[in-house]
DNA sequence: CTCCTTGCAAATTGTTTGCATACCT
DNA sequence: AGGTATGCAAACAATTTGCAAGGAG
């Protein structure tokens, strides 16, 4: 049910944009919707997708996030470790807007997620103050976890 | 006088961990002070630090970059534009704790910073409830700018 | 039939690393 | 003197791009 609604929002907005249906970007967003909440780096969708579709190219995988990205179908974040990594879109996953930001401890580099909608304020008070429209956003905390905070050196 | 004051706040923490103060140190230091607010990529200060330094080689730059965001004396943002810019760090710059986040324009690309306190709340906030210690944070807002929001398709 | 897309491979580009030499302490 | 830091060039890795062939509308 919900899965076809997203590949339906896909088509929709291709078509919109006088682009094309492909197998590929339906794959593409088939793995990301199936990993909701994992944050997947283009390597690995693109190992995801070519289970189903062994002739896929990595370029493509790359210009079909880009494009999810771009169409807000997905979401896109930098944790810093050299890559580049997507989620099914926050606009998507229905339920409440489910604002999630990351912790990064600086020793281990552990990523632990925190969930919170404190945000939401802020952005429309950003609107009002700046005319700027808010369609997403990225917030990172990076400091000490629990367990490092523990082995001083 | 104040410039003096993180000179002297590097040279303390490079001998608290045995490491040397050099000359190429001192001026990447001294650059990312002079431009207080500016986000430098390592190639800017490259270039900047030249003038005063000309044999020094850009992996000093990034190596040196590296070693003062781990003490703490510069901060590190991702404006998504492919490269990871560096400011002198807001522990620093004394007066106020000094938030500025970064509203990122999806259309033309502008960065538009934005200064708020709110997330001081937030960080106590974390603390109590992972025991995670937050020492910094980035946050980014995507959407469009007013004049962006104009221009529509 | 006409463009949009794809796959492949080559090209880019920011950043890192190995190593012999030069420099702090 | 002894270990750290530097400069240079080569190595890397993620991402992008050019192009001919394939596919959707």
């Amino acid at each position: 049910m919900e899965q076809k609604k997203t590949e339906d929002l896909l088509k929709e907005k291709l078509k919109e944009k006088g682009l094309k249906v492909t197998h590929q970007r339906l794959q593409v967003l088939s793995v990301l919707e199936q990993n909701s909440g994992v944050h997947m780096t283009a390597e690995d969708v693109y190992e995801l997708v070519s289970q189903e579709c062994p002739e896929i190219g990595l370029a493509t995988v790359y210009r079909t996030l880009q494009l999810l990205w771009e169409i807000q179908l997905v979401d896109r974040i930098n944790l810093d470790d050299g890559c580049v990594r997507y989620e099914i879109g926050h606009l998507i996953k229905g339920d409440a807007k489910h604002n999630h930001h990351h912790l990064i401890c600086r020793a281990c580099g552990r990523v632990i997620p925190f969930a919170d909608d404190l945000l939401d304020d802020l952005e429309h008070h950003i609107e009002e103050a700046t005319g700027f429209h808010v369609l997403d956003h990225e917030l990172k905390f990076y400091g000490l976890c629990r367990e490092c905070r523990g082995k001083k050196a």
